[in-house]
DNA sequence: AGCACGCCGACT
DNA sequence: GTCGGCGTGCTC
């Protein structure tokens, strides 16, 4: 370990530009990596050394670092991770270190709990509960008090006499692990053909070097099987997995399979976690009792020193790209992490982001399709309804044709999905008289019906009203009318109409993951015949007797002009319509849409998504959009729109002339006014090959500073415009 | 991120 | 008079 002097560089966990020089008190050691916990301001904050000080601070300000704490120093790797986040995302490193502090309780020892073990004297009076307690004993057995009442059915008392009568003796130890190491040959899998060439073409990708696959094949066609021999073949060389999903809440089925192949449940990190499970796999991940986690998004930042292999599932997921604090998309950051730890990658998907499919298309990464010939279930057959042509009657939203379908799959007593993409009664109130529509007060948004619920609400702010019985403009009486579906709506249509199917409808926003599990199991046992439902259906769920999958409106998501529509719709699309014939029987899925000539839909029709990677590609490409060029939109906000504005077109005056740099805007955001904020929009594209960070890092940097409540947001690699 | 300081409006 | 709103700047 290098020497480092008595004055060292520490990040605080806060959102400075960059580390702040401290000294070491005699006697404390402390190496690049220590967690420390530094004097800054009026308390204390937690850190991280950095190496050698860089500025020169005045020597008679510096304060001492306060307490360094007993516990790993953070990897090399994890160190550059953060910097190179910060460096790209334009946050603050020591707001990315935040991100990798999570946890403040972890740091402390863990409270050692008391054990007992015999001393090899007989206590004088035997009695049967004592007898109990020496015989669980046995052989220098080492137990924990909680444990020995639990098993022995004794009352502690009769421990503490025997302790007293000097037959046993009280022991502190390390408390149990959180979670077991998972044993990678415990559960071993039985590949099909398609699985075990799949495995060995990832097994072709050297274990302790940086390389990235992509796991491409439908859904249901096993590639969790792949995926978890390619962990276990990274826990037997002794190094630590991280599986990240996008959603973790709904996921028991996945943590289940997990047990069931590695013996143990997995450490878990997600949002609803107790800060005491948190800090113990934290530290159990730091001192690498924890050997594999299974995780959000955040779970990207834990402190793995033996970092092997990073699995996405569901890499496309529109979830990993958000904002915590530091706004990042966690695939991306994924492979950077990779880079550094020389670790693998696995990136699994039905549906690939175009980004992805260009690097496997490019030979960046190595592109591994799971052949669909093994897997337990086709796509289904898939045909468009012309909505103009062939669309429902007035007051309806569901085509005749479509209708038709359900009765006859009813019929058969299998199970009809309907599916809209969209909460609540309708997207928008009006009121019939005067026209006046229903908006959120803080937002631009229209507010939506909902129905059951009895209030209009803003799906941004999260705004609720009451539902007016008059119009809150003319006052007119009962001129209110609802504008469009939502999937109150839907449901309300298909109880007139399919009266007698037992239907079910599920949205995220109508109960608590618990009640949405039941239903999720009742729909697996066949206890109702037809599903109406939003996004929520689309993921993950096997349904056996589900042959039917109706899309009322396959365009919504093309509206927007964002560069990742079509590819967002091709992706949800596709996973909604898997739902229909997994197992043995066939489906069928039926899109209504305005524009079936539309490449997204032409691709579902066919079954050729090669011709939607292709086409969107090329789309792609020919606009030096990702992947072939790159994007960052800047957000100025305000309470007045003119403020945003004006400052905004200050900004694009200020922009530093650059070759292949091409700025957009000042215009209104889509969403122009959120939680009554003003939000004006800049957009900064370039080449591939170009430092865009860099370059808005320095635009932003030689622009005016911002004052009173103007905010400047950067979103580099923005995933949609709104 | 906190937290203090300081400058303006509206009250016991 | 002073309480407290928030905008601004600083923390080794």
């Amino acid at each position: 370990m290098e020497q480092l002097p008595d004055i060292v560089a520490v990040m605080v966990s806060v959102a400075v530009e960059g580390p702040y020089s401290y000294r070491v008190p005699a006697g404390m050691v402390v190496q690049r990596g220590s967690i420390v916990a530094v004097p800054l301001g009026p308390r204390l904050t937690l850190g991280v050394v950095w190496g050698a000080p860089k500025d020169s601070f005045a020597h008679n300000r510096l304060k001492d670092i306060a307490q360094a704490f007993d516990v790993p120093a953070l990897s090399e790797e994890l160190l550059k991770l953060v910097d190179w986040v910060a460096r790209y995302t334009l946050a603050a490193p020591g707001a990315v270190l935040r991100a990798v502090l999570r946890s403040t309780e972890a740091l402390e020892p863990e409270r050692p709990i008391v054990a007992f073990r015999r001393t090899g004297h007989e206590p004088e009076r035997l009695t049967p509960a004592r007898l109990r307690v020496l015989d669980a004993l046995m052989d220098d057995q080492v137990w924990p008090k909680a444990a020995l009442v639990g098993a022995t059915g004794v009352s502690p008392s009769v421990i503490e006499g025997l302790e007293r009568a000097g037959a046993i003796e009280r022991l502190e130890i390390a408390p149990p692990p959180i979670v077991m190491p998972p044993d990678p040959d415990e559960g071993v899998a039985v590949l099909n053909g398609g699985q075990q060439a799949a495995l060995e073409q990832i097994r072709q990708i050297d274990p302790l070097q940086f390389g990235v696959a992509l796991l491409d094949g439908v859904t249901g066609g096993g590639k969790t099987e792949v995926f978890f021999e390619a962990v276990a073949d990274t826990l037997r060389a002794g190094r630590q997995a991280l599986i990240l999903l996008p959603e973790i809440a709904l996921t028991h089925t996945f943590l289940a399979r997990f047990t069931k192949r590695f013996g143990t449940r997995p450490a878990e990190w997600h949002s609803d976690m107790t800060p005491a499970q948190r800090a113990r796999v934290w530290r159990g991940v730091l001192d690498g009792t924890v050997r594999a986690v299974v995780g959000a998004r955040s779970a990207l930042f834990l402190p793995f020193r033996e970092l092997g292999i990073l699995v996405l599932d569901e890499e496309h997921d529109g979830a990993y790209k958000q904002a915590d604090g530091i706004t990042y998309h966690a695939r991306d950051m994924a492979v950077v992490r990779a880079h550094l730890a020389g670790a693998r990658v696995i990136l699994s998907s039905a549906t690939p982001s175009v980004e992805t499919r260009n690097n496997a298309n490019q030979g960046r990464y190595s592109h591994v399709m799971l052949n669909a010939r093994f897997a337990a279930a086709a796509m289904p057959n898939i045909t468009a309804i012309d909505m103009r042509e062939e669309g429902p009657e007035k007051g309806q939203w569901i085509a005749p044709k479509l209708a038709r379908e359900i009765f006859a799959t009813l019929d058969r007593g299998e199970q009809a999905l309907l599916f809209l993409n969209r909460r609540g009664y309708a997207p928008l109130t009006l009121c019939r008289q005067c026209g006046h529509q229903y908006q959120c007060p803080d937002c631009s948004a229209w507010l939506v019906e909902h129905r059951f619920r009895g209030v209009l609400a803003c799906h941004h702010c999260g705004h609720e009203q009451k539902i007016p019985k008059d119009c809150g403009a003319c006052g007119a009486v009962d001129a209110l009318v609802a504008v469009g579906p939502g999937i109150e709506r839907i449901a309300e249509e298909a109880a007139a109409r399919f009266n007698d199917a037992r239907r079910v409808i599920l949205s995220s926003d109508m109960g608590s993951n618990a009640h949405l599990r039941d239903r999720f199991s009742e729909i697996e046992k066949g206890e109702y015949d037809l599903i109406i439902g939003t996004q929520l259906v689309a993921k993950g769920h096997h349904f056996e007797k589900l042959t039917l999958v109706g899309v009322l409106d396959a365009d919504l998501g093309l509206a927007h002009g964002d560069p990742r529509a079509a590819e967002k719709t091709f992706q949800i699309l596709t996973q909604v319509a898997g739902r229909a014939g997994r197992a043995s029987r066939t489906g069928k899925a039926m899109l209504q849409t305005y524009h079936p000539d539309h490449a997204v839909m032409r691709a579902m029709v066919t079954g050729d998504r090669e011709a939607f990677y292709a086409h969107e590609l090329a789309a792609r490409e020919a606009g030096g959009l990702p992947p072939f060029g790159r994007l960052a939109a800047l957000i100025v906000s305000a309470s007045e729109h003119d403020v945003a504005m004006g400052y905004a077109k200050k900004l694009l005056s200020a922009a530093p002339m650059a070759d292949g740099v091409k700025l957009f805007g000042p215009a209104d955001a889509p969403v122009a006014m959120v939680r009554g904020r003003h939000r004006v929009r800049l957009l900064a594209q370039s080449g591939k090959d170009f430092d865009l960070s860099g370059y808005v890092r320095f635009w932003i940097g030689s622009a005016e500073k911002t004052t009173g409540n103007l905010r400047v947001q950067v979103d580099i690699d923005p995933q949609s415009f709104m």
